[in-house]
DNA sequence: CATGAATGAGTCTTCATTCAT
DNA sequence: TATGAATGAAGACTCATTCAT
C-alpha cells in the first residue's frame, strides 16, 4: 500500500518534470515548478531525486538506452544485410524499429534531442547525425563507383544525415496519430534512399 | 588612463555579446559574462546598451533585414520565372543569395534561427519553414498530376522545407571556408530539387 | 539548531516590514532592510511572502477591509438617521467606530493612508476625502438654506473634508494613550461639526 | 551670449529639477531623469549642481527662506496686534502674506512640505504645525478665561494647527487662479478663527 | 562647458540545494 | 516520508557620482 502510493507520487513528478523540461529545456527548468506541478514541496522532491540532474537521466535515460541500442542493431543489421537487397530491406529493419520509437516515446526522444543542454546529452544529436552519417558513407564505400567515392568525404552527407535525423524530430514535434507516423517515416526514408540513390548514375 | 574609443569598445562588447548568445542562447546568456568578457563592470556595459534585449537586436536586426528581404526577393523571383526554367535558375536566383548570407552573416543568421528563444525572433526559425513549405506546394499545384495534387496536402513537404532550412545551418555551423559554402549550398539544393521532381514520374 | 516556530519568525517579519514601511514608504522599503531587522536572510524573507507587495498586502489588507467597512456603515448610518438628531448622534454612531480603529490599528492605518505609493492603495486617501466631502455636500443639500446652497460648490468643504481625515492621521501620529484618543477625536469631529453649523445662520 | 546661455541652461534644470522632484520626490527622482528632461548630460549636470541635494536645496531654499520670513513675521505682528483687535486684522496682516506665498511659489511650498524625505527639511512641515500650535496656545493663554486655560495644554490645537498648514497645501494642490486663492484661503482661515471664537463662551 | 565612460553599491527576485524536525 | 526553514549565488537592472578628455 504504501509502496504503491510511493510509486504513483514517484511517476507524478517525473510526469511534472517530463512537462516542465520539455516546456523549458534542462537549463531553465525550475525545480521548484515541479514540485507545485506535481503537489508536493520542493524539498520532499529531493527525496526521490537528488538533484535536477539525476532527475532528468531518470526521465531520459530509459529511452536513451533504447535510442542507443536501436542505433547498434541498425548498425549490425546493416553489415548482415547485402548491397542488392538494401533498399527493398529497409522499411522492415530500419524504419520499424524508429516508428516504434517515435510512436511509443516521442516526447522523451525529443526532450534528449531538443532540451538537454547544460546534460551529459547535450551533444548527442550531433553525435547521432555523426553515426548517421557514417552509415552513409561507409555504405557508399562498399559500391565501386568512382564519383561515390569522391561523395563519401563530402559534407552533403553530413547535412543528409542531420536532414533525416531533423525529419524524425519533425514527425514527432508535430505527432498526430500512429499511422500518421508510419506514413510519414516512410515517406522520408523512402525520399532520402531515393534521393541518395541517384548519386549512382 | 587609457582611454580606449568608445567604437572599439562598442565592439568589443558586441563580440562578447555574439559569443555568449550563440553559446547559451538569449534566454541563459548572462549580462554579467558578457560585460566579464568585454572586461568592462556590467553596470558599464548598460551606458551602450539599455537592455539585454537591446543588445541582442543591435546585434541581430540588420541581418534579420537581410534575411527577410532575401525571403521576399526569392518570392518575387519565383513568381517571374516560368515552371519550365524552373530548375535552371535555382542556382543562380535563389542558392547564390543564400551562399552571400551564410559567407558573410553565419553566426547572426544561428543565432536569430537557434538561440532567440525569449525574443520577438523566436518563431522566425518556423515562420521560414512554413514560407518554404508554401513555396513548394504552390509550385505542385501549378502542375497537372493527379499524385503531385494529392501530395501537396501531405506533411513531407513540411518536413523537407525544414530540411532544406535545416541543411543550410548545417552548413553555417560547420563553416569551413567561402568555396566550401557554394559547393554544400549547390549540392543542397541540388538534392532537394532533384529529389522533389520525382513526385512527378 | 534552534528552530524558531514559524509563525513567531512571520509575525517578526511582518514587525520589521510595518516599521520599515512606516519609516521610508512602500516604494523606498527595502527587502533587505527587512530581512536584516527580522534577522533573517534576504531569500529566506522570499520563502514566507513571495514579493514586496505581498508582503505589504499581507499586512495592510485586514485594516483596509476594516476601514472600508467603517466607511459603509457611516453612509449607511447617516441615511437612516434623521436631520435634526445628527448632531447629536454622530458621536456614538460615528466617532466610536472611528476611535476603535485609531485605537486598534493607528499604524496600519497610517501606512494605508500615507506610505503606500507604488500600490493599490496609493489613492485610497484621496479618495476617502471626496467621500466625506460628498457626504458633507450632500447633507448641506438638504438643507432650505440659500447660502448653504451656494456653499455646496465651494472648494471649502473639500478643504474641510481633508482637515477632517488629516486630524484623524494626526491623532494616530501622536498616540498617547486609548483615552486620549477618545478625547481628541470628539473634540475634533465636535469642532468640525459645529463649525459647519455656522454655515446656518 | 555665452554668460546668457548658461543661465538660460541652469534655469532650464532647475525647471527639469521642479518637476522631477515634484512628481517623486527627492528620494526617488533620478539624476539622469533631470538631466534628460534638461537635455543635457548627466554629467553635465554636476557642473552646474555638486549633488543631488544641492540641486534641491538651489530649488527650494529660496522659497524656504520666504516661507521662514513669513512665519517670523507674522508672530511679530501678533505680538504687536492686541487681542481686541485681532480678528479684524488677521485677514489683513496674516492672510495677505499667505496669500501671496501660494500664488507665487505653490510648487515649492509644496515640494518643501512634501517631497522633502531625504532632505534636511524632511521635518520642516511638523515644525511649522508647532510654530503654528504655539500661535494658538499662546493667543489663548492671554485669555482670562478659565476653560481656554484647561484648552491650552490640549491637542486640538495641534491638529487645528495641522488643519490650517494641510488646507493651504490643498488649496495650493489644486490652485486654480490667482482669486480662487483668495477666497480660499480667507475663507479657511475665517472657518478656524470663528471656530475657535467658540471656546470663549 | 560638455560628455562619454566608468563604477560600486544598491534594487527586487529566483535558483538549486540542504537541514532540522 | 514529508516539509518548512534557511542560504549563497546569481539574475537583470538603476543609482548617484567621478573622471579623463
Amino acid at each position: 500500500m504504501v509502496q504503491i502510493l510511493k510509486k504513483e507520487r514517484k511517476e507524478k513528478i517525473e510526469r511534472a518534470a517530463l512537462d516542465e523540461f520539455m516546456l523549458k529545456g534542462f537549463l531553465n527548468a525550475s525545480m521548484r515548478k515541479i514540485a507545485q506541478n506535481a503537489q508536493i514541496s520542493t524539498s520532499n522532491l529531493y527525496n526521490y531525486f537528488e538533484s535536477k540532474e539525476k532527475l532528468f537521466y531518470s526521465i531520459t535515460d530509459g529511452v536513451y538506452t533504447i535510442i542507443n541500442t536501436l542505433v547498434k542493431d541498425l548498425t549490425r543489421t546493416e553489415r548482415e544485410i547485402g548491397r542488392e537487397i538494401f533498399f527493398e530491406q529497409v522499411s522492415n529493419l530500419i524504419a520499424k524499429p524508429i516508428m516504434k520509437l517515435i510512436k511509443n516515446h516521442r516526447e522523451k526522444f525529443l526532450l534528449i534531442m531538443e532540451g538537454s543542454q547544460g546534460t551529459k546529452y547535450e551533444n548527442y544529436q550531433e553525435e547521432l547525425v555523426i553515426i548517421i552519417e557514417k552509415h552513409f558513407t561507409e555504405h557508399f564505400h562498399t559500391m565501386e563507383n568512382i564519383e561515390t567515392q569522391d561523395l563519401a568525404d563530402t559534407f552533403i552527407f553530413h547535412i543528409l544525415a542531420r536532414n533525416l535525423l531533423e525529419g524524425l524530430l519533425e514527425i514527432s514535434r508535430h505527432y498526430v496519430n500512429d499511422k500518421w507516423v508510419d506514413f510519414n517515416v516512410e515517406a522520408l526514408m523512402k525520399y532520402h534512399v531515393d534521393g541518395m540513390s541517384q548519386f549512382f548514375k
